[in-house]
DNA sequence: CTGAAAGCGCTAACAC
DNA sequence: GTGTTAGCGCTTTCAG
């Protein structure tokens, strides 16, 4: 272990002074050919390592991003990161990553020390975040932008899908199929999740179409996990007059739901036509393979991330709420039995 | 955007000088009780933010890890990490991520950005990391561990579990059951991702019952994906002499796998028993739920950080390389049709 | 017990 | 063009 090489040593071993090695290392176009050499030289042959730390406290800048996220061992969210660290390392940034689990003192924690440790801007997916947590984070000159949440703010930059209307469509699809009895598994309704949303979307779905939703249809989940979609499933097949489709508000509830269909005996989609929401990887390798609202969970990423940098760079992004297409991918799930070719 | 608060400022309003507030926010015994008041109170009446930055270059230590990961979207990384992330927040300690998609050059690239970043220590489940290159790290003082990873180094910390002796559990527990045509879908069999390691395995159970393994019972997968599980296993189901099982070295490959036996007709278990690796959360409410070997991973990720603090505060840790014990799940994808009670 | 001051490694403003 | 130097915000001797 021995301690490390210095712009200094580096200077003084190439016979320059240390203005000048570090106008080397910046590029800075006002370097003698000869003097640029030799400092390059000695780079390499000291094997010198720039601190990025003391670079930071002198341009007051860290050239990192914090992410706020519910759970990096959930697929959606984990997807959405991927996609916001191509962007991100791209442009030389590095982000460091919180799990929240949707708990506020968590939340209220991490912000804490993602200002210590000043970071350069804030992704929220965390969906329990209060938005006046966000207006005191932007007022404290910290660019934030909230993902993938149903949260809105007139001044506080998203991106996101349309729930409601993603979720309206797949139900109306089922709804096209000639299904009357329709049932829905959602999400919490209670966070910024999108649970509401998509709740709302699969009312007004069966409104429109004058069907009324027996109270007992519309099971509300804790969270998006199989083991609730297990058990909400199984709550709506085992009724008296039990649905005839099931949409279920993310693909992990799907899945547990047709094991719960599987176990019960009742075979998808034959007795019951099955949707989900999401498009995870998994949805499409099911069997039978999940019909599901797809969102672009990539590319969500690398748009905040887009907006996050035109926001520190202090530039005014074209839409501050960025909202993507989303799509039903109809597959065997709900009953239109075509088998894909891979 | 108001100009930050510094603790010079905290301690001119506080009355006391640098020295003192630096004291009272470490919580050094040595501040009478009044003064150390008067500071809390100005730090909260400025709503001082201490910068971590500054505090990092003069300590010489970031309380940051840096995580070397092919993909943060893979389950299987993303639950290590979920249990790294636990243990190292409740010490205080933040990571970056950087996923190499298995990329010598990524990876390079990721350690350099790491080293600049004056990371504490860093952890590598990254499988294509040369040993010469985490001997270069260590001996630059910084502690690393590898995590579910094959390779093997007297000098360098490691946590995994045994790949051969489980993937020799997993395929016993198939010739127990009476089958003798045992195929597998491996994975890369080229980095240190266990994949030999699991192929010797199951090539050591087959011997030992004196089973000759056909060439094409074999078949080698170039990553831990659904699409290659299906692949493959289609590959296998449409040889003249079918295997009657087959032993697939990642869940990912399993449910794939079971998706192309499902296409063509075949029976899981009834025709080919399936068994899986990994024991992903989607492996207990995919349908059949998947017969698997399960890894840790929460706990890899956990015993990992542990051992990482050790290193990074000099210590000696008990064993340098952890092996962490696995388990075979019996469930329905292998034949036993036991139903489980959810 | 506490204030003053040096210094972590780098960059940028200033002088030559 | 290039060397010198101040200073980023903090911690920690060193005096007192």
């Amino acid at each position: 272990m021995k301690k490390p090489v210095r712009l200094v040593d580096v200077a003084m071993r190439a016979g320059v002074g240390v203005g000048t090695a570090s106008r080397v290392i910046n590029n800075h176009p006002s370097v003698k050919e000869d003097k640029r050499r030799r400092v390059l030289e000695a780079i390499e042959e000291m094997d010198y390592q720039l601190n990025g730390i003391a670079r930071s406290l002198k341009a007051n800048r860290t050239k990192t991003i914090g992410v706020l996220i519910p759970d990096i061992a959930n697929e959606f969210y984990a997807d959405v990161v991927r996609g916001m660290e191509d962007l991100a390392s791209k442009q030389g940034y590095t982000y460091i990553l919180n799990s929240t689990d949707s708990n506020t003192h968590k939340e209220k924690q991490s912000i804490s020390i993602m200002r210590e440790k000043q970071v350069d801007g804030i992704m929220v997916m965390s969906h329990t975040v209060a938005p006046d947590m966000l207006e005191d984070i932007q007022s404290n000159g910290l660019p934030a932008v909230l993902v993938a949440s149903s949260l809105r703010h007139p001044s506080i930059a998203s991106v996101s899908i349309n729930n409601r209307v993603a979720a309206y469509d797949a139900v109306a699809y089922l709804l096209e199929l000639g299904h009357e009895r329709v049932a829905m598994v959602s999400g919490p309704t209670w966070d910024q999740s999108g649970g509401l949303d998509r709740l709302s979307g699969y009312q007004d779905a069966m409104a429109e179409r004058g069907l009324t939703v027996p109270e007992e249809y519309v099971q509300v989940g804790e969270a998006y996990t199989y083991r609730i979609g297990y058990e909400k499933m199984r709550r709506l097949l085992e009724l008296k007059n039990p649905p005839t489709a099931v949409f279920l508000a993310g693909d992990y509830l799907a899945i547990g739901g047709i094991k719960a269909a599987d176990e019960l005996g009742v075979k998808v989609p034959g007795q019951v036509a099955v949707v989900g929401f999401d498009n995870l990887a998994v949805s499409e390798f099911y069997a039978p393979s999940l019909t599901t609202v797809n969102q672009p969970r990539y590319q969500m990423g690398q748009e905040a991330m887009r907006l996050l940098f035109s926001l520190i760079q202090g530039e005014q992004p074209g839409e501050l709420a960025v909202v993507l297409p989303h799509e039903v991918l109809r597959r065997q799930s709900s009953g239109v039995c075509q088998i894909q070719n891979h």
